[in-house]
DNA sequence: TTTTGAGTTGTTCGA
DNA sequence: GTCGAACAACTCAAA
């Protein structure tokens, strides 16, 4: 294919069937990524077409439009979008149109890796074994020298109408991040550059700006490759920049990535069924009032609440704390894993069709390789632990900032005089408890007792 | 085929 | 305050 002109093709479709709209924080991010993109083409010489509809038409009508000989594309992985791209490849080969699709996203397609008796895992351990056993990047390509193409007509970034407006709620989306493969490869560095040799420990700290890398979006969005990210940390090994033990534990978390992506492909409900079967006879609740106010970040939780406003105003939630919301809104207040899933799908920029339900199934305990039953999280030991100096807290959620440490995560217990002195009128100026949480536990655990005895009757 | 060991991230209780 | 044990029982993966 070399020395052929090239078009850069995006299609945004919503379409075709079954496709899962974008929710609102994706297309922000898109908004940005694409308009880098286009730079970046530019910058070769070239020119980004987007085009909008079915992507069977479209690509029809670029075919058309250019006498393009061959179509190329990196997999994906959902259900529906397996379904259109097979279809799109069965139509175009029919035409005498060459049609190739690559593995882009993932280190190791995820039909590759197999247990012994040729299933594939559904532990992470073992699955993490087997990879790390087997895999190694390919050699990056190089970058192309030119990307010119014909002339084609193309929409303009700005009429996808993806950036919010009426009202824009995404300034403080802004400050947090550069979309684009920029952006990308310098978060890379920057994490490379030191933080990484704490991730062990300080991965798990909110409050701490780079405990984490940052990376899910930029991944989501395939502005960086978990190949690229490995090559680079195992090249930082191998010159002596970084330690190996951070940076196992970090590549052992885009391994999880992989582990969900093996589960999404042999499991394409899993976005909307229970891998566990038995949780179908769970008694969730519906609740739309507790729903909301969890969404809002007003359950009276600090560690929750103050998640679920940087959720809302970044468009990003740490890792720790995402677990910690959503094994409230799944135990706690026992409202369906799928309304959480559907929530996050909506607010974030990494909003991914294989992490977001397979880590919310994780949680709830219909996931594979789940959360044990007993494991109820306590999101008052848990920001005690985790966010012991209350930096996360009083960052989010301002109005208990002058609460000291010792009662900030749990506001209710603080003495009258103490609540006055620091502003906060409880239930006024921030919430009570939706739930106590020792009341919340107990019905939790009752709940799946009765899973256990419908599966033992069954 | 059978057996064995193990399983991301926790909480609570009692010593 | 700190520590270890109990919390269940099941499924998975590999020997």
């Amino acid at each position: 294919m070399s020395g052929r002109p090239i078009v850069c093709l995006f299609i945004h479709d919503e379409a075709s069937e079954g496709l899962r709209p974008h929710g609102g924080a994706s297309k922000w991010w898109l908004d940005k990524s694409l308009k880098a993109l286009a730079a970046d083409i530019a910058g070769l010489s070239g020119q980004l077409t987007l085009r909008t509809g079915a992507a069977a038409e479209c690509l029809g009508d670029v075919i058309a439009e250019t006498g393009a000989g061959a179509v190329y594309w990196n997999r994906r992985y959902d259900g529906p979008g397996r379904a259109v791209d097979a279809a799109i490849k069965e139509t175009l080969k029919a035409r005498g149109v060459e049609a190739e699709s690559f593995n882009g996203r993932l280190l190791v397609e995820p039909w590759v890796l197999k247990t012994g008796s040729g299933g594939y895992y559904k532990v992470f351990t073992p699955f993490w074994k087997a990879l790390r056993a087997m895999y190694a990047p390919p050699p990056a390509l190089p970058r192309p020298k030119s990307l010119a193409g014909p002339d084609v007509f193309s929409l303009g970034v700005d009429e996808l109408g993806f950036h919010p407006h009426g009202p824009d709620w995404s300034t403080g989306f802004n400050a947090m991040w550069t979309p684009g493969e920029a952006g990308a490869a310098a978060r890379l560095a920057d994490f490379l550059d030191g933080p990484v040799d704490e991730y062990g420990e300080c991965r798990n700290l909110p409050g701490r700006e780079d405990g984490t890398s940052g990376l899910s979006p930029h991944l989501r969005f395939g502005e960086i490759s978990p190949a690229q990210v490995w090559r680079a940390v195992m090249a930082a090994i191998e010159a002596g920049r970084i330690r190996d033990e951070g940076a196992m534990v970090f590549l052992s978390e885009i391994a999880w990535r992989e582990f969900s992506y093996s589960l999404l492909f042999h499991n394409p409900d899993l976005a909307e069924e229970n891998y566990n079967k038995d949780f179908r006879h769970m008694p969730w609740r519906e609740e739309a009032a507790v729903l909301s106010a969890w969404q809002r970040g007003m359950t009276g939780y600090p560690i929750v609440d103050a998640g679920m406003r940087q959720l809302w105003q970044t468009g990003w939630m740490h890792n720790r704390v995402r677990m910690i919301v959503a094994s409230f809104l799944t135990k706690h207040l026992m409202i369906h894993w799928r309304k959480g899933e559907d929530w996050f799908w909506d607010t974030l920029v990494d909003a991914d069709p294989a992490s977001n339900p397979a880590s919310w199934q994780w949680t709830a305990g219909s996931g594979a390789d789940a959360a044990p039953y007993f494991r109820v999280f306590n999101p008052i030991t848990q920001g005690q632990k985790f966010d012991a100096d209350g930096a996360y807290v009083r960052r989010w959620c301002p109005e208990l900032a002058a609460l000291p440490d010792k009662v900030l995560h749990a506001p209710w217990q603080a003495g009258d005089g103490v609540l006055k002195a620091a502003g906060v009128w409880l239930g006024k100026t921030y919430p009570k408890p939706i739930i106590e949480h020792e009341t919340g536990r107990k019905r939790a655990l009752e709940a799946y007792e009765t899973l256990k005895a419908k599966r033992s009757a069954a």
